[in-house]
DNA sequence: AACTAAAACGTGCACGTGAACGAAGTGCAT
DNA sequence: ATGCACTTCGTTCACGTGCACGTTTTAGTT
């Protein structure tokens, strides 16, 4: 591996313009520029990561982490995922600020807000489907301050990238996999979340389509919103169930889940519904234990957050951009036995 | 972050001195150890990676992998994760070799031999079960080389950690998976691997189990071994169906599924079979996109890379040993709709 | 030609650690 | 007292990079 030095003495400059160069920084001539950068490819450069980390460290870079839904255990996986690279990539000498709102776009706000007086220099968000969300990652990326998104995508806003599943297709698993486990025949009732969670409708929509061009005998008979609430979610499953007795599976595209489970729980008179529910929450763990959900779709939260430390750093250390600008992750199907 | 010159002034000694006693080199008085000891406990002393790498590069650490089934996507998405990994802790200044030997006991004794030429100073190895594999794994961590083992472990022998999934569970998962898919009734057909690969009885009796306790009108007919052949396996499966025609759910409990599957697919009157596997080959993506397969269950042999590597780099290097000597990987179901 | 300002480049320090080298200090035999 | 071996410890260099500072060269003005 060539150094700096190593290239310096082939250029027959020294070391200083060599940096000078391949970081890009002013006041060195266009014919040294050019030779330099002519042996730095010809010897295949690449910065040595330990040098570089030695001597950022009193840089202080912080980066700033916003979450929301606390003992989520999806968002509790995504922050193992971060603190396990952050183990990796501590070297670097940089330090990250975590902070978990409530669920709600206003709390978010806040929250958002509070994070910049602390003058970080890179953002990992799972945002709010908001357009003053938006705004502020906007606001953000004009000052510098690169942004990530995890688990949602804002597509529109400046975020250099997200990192989560594809909606689309884990709603098409989902249609799927409710396919295989009615054996293709039967009336599903859907019960869907809120409108700030972007994928949500990708998600029904992949769904839907599965079902309508595979398995041509499921029907959907009724779509309920809920709002991520699990008090509605309770009555409006009742409601469904009553209206529609020939319902035999049930498909929980987002919230919600607790409380329409809690409700097939109660119910007198089981009856052995096909549940299917998305990330491996507490509620959904527990209600797999107790044969209410059958399967479970999951993302992937450990790898969002390690991938969307890595590519934050990347960034903004090594200043390299990622190669996609969305970053998908598998999706993974959880039964009883497999938890 | 305290550093050495830190502690070292705290101590009132030289830089030397810490560095002799947080080594653990020679040559220090006991009073003065344990007074540096005292004083690196209190300000909770972690060493610098970055001043680590730095100054390890020049030791020129080379360790190696050794793994067997070229082109198998099981061991592709592994070295994925080592790769990815590697870029991760590449500072650290060390190189690895890789080889992949063919997939028999006697090529990969070969193949371990020849890389003890090189002299390396750790080992990733996914191990056959046969006790000369054991000797050298342990003639190697007696010479001071540590060996961690993949996808199949050796518990008896001297790895410092195995990293791979728990097979009595995958079992469990493919059992209770099959219940769902075959909603608890029919007869099952099992085709099983060869004898080499630790893990292969664990699964299956994880799948008895479930099948036994949980779905009681499921009942396995057939076991037919065909020691990872696929001339074997097409067969067996063709015996297999003949002898029991009442068959509507089989169960790969490891290799032959290339063989097992072409029979599927030729058979003139067309079954809709439960078919489960193991692993995402591109065999197993070509005939779950066919509808030959039903779900396959994987073993995220991304993370198994990325974590052997991990952990070696972690004893090697930093001194740490693994929290755990089995680590061990998520289990995850996949189908058609999910790849 | 003399001076000035800007451009272009070199030098040196800092980061934290590993490791070789060398310098004290101690005890013992001569 | 001198020499010697051994213990104990301090000093120094090396690793590769970022960055501040200082120095030289160039171009432009009077």
């Amino acid at each position: 591996m060539a150094t700096m030095q190593e290239i310096a003495k082939l250029a027959g400059v020294s070391r200083g313009t060599v940096d000078r160069v391949l970081n890009n920084r002013e006041g060195v001539n266009e014919e040294t520029k050019k030779k330099v950068l002519e042996i730095a490819d010809l010897v295949d450069y690449q910065p040595n990561k330990a040098g570089i980390a030695l001597a950022t460290q009193k840089k202080n870079i912080k980066i700033g982490i916003l979450l929301y839904g606390e003992g989520n255990p999806f968002f509790e996986e995504l922050k193992t995922g971060v603190s396990d690279r952050y183990n990796d990539l501590s070297f670097y000498g940089f330090t990250y600020i975590l902070k978990q709102s409530k669920s709600h776009v206003r709390d978010q706000i806040a929250a958002l807000d509070e994070m910049l007086e602390e003058d970080i220099s890179g953002l990992i968000i799972s945002p709010f489907n908001d357009p003053r969300i938006v705004e502020r990652i906007n606001e953000l990326s004009d000052r510098g301050i690169f942004v990530v998104t995890v688990n949602t995508d804002l597509p529109d806003s400046k975020r250099i990238a997200y990192v989560g599943s594809d909606d689309y297709k884990s709603g098409q698993t989902a249609g799927g996999l409710m396919g295989l486990l009615t054996k293709g025949v039967g009336e599903i009732g859907i019960i869907t979340g809120g409108h700030n969670v972007t994928g949500h409708e990708s998600r029904i929509h992949g769904f839907e389509e599965i079902i309508s061009k595979k398995y041509p005998k499921l029907q959907i008979v009724s779509i309920e919103e809920c709002q991520d609430d699990d008090y509605k979610a309770y009555g409006a499953l009742q409601r469904m169930l009553l209206e529609h007795p020939t319902i035999t599976a049930i498909f929980f595209s987002a919230g919600g889940i607790y409380g329409g489970c809690k409700f097939l729980y109660q119910m007198t008179q089981k009856q052995p519904y096909t549940v299917i529910t998305y990330d491996m929450s507490d509620v959904n763990i527990d209600f797999l234990n107790k044969d209410i959900i059958t399967a479970t779709i999951g993302q992937d939260p450990y790898r969002q957050g390690s991938i969307a430390l890595s590519v934050l750093i990347d960034k903004l250390i090594l200043g390299k951009n990622p190669e996609e600008d969305r970053i998908l992750t598998e999706i993974n199907i959880k039964i009883k036995e497999s938890l």
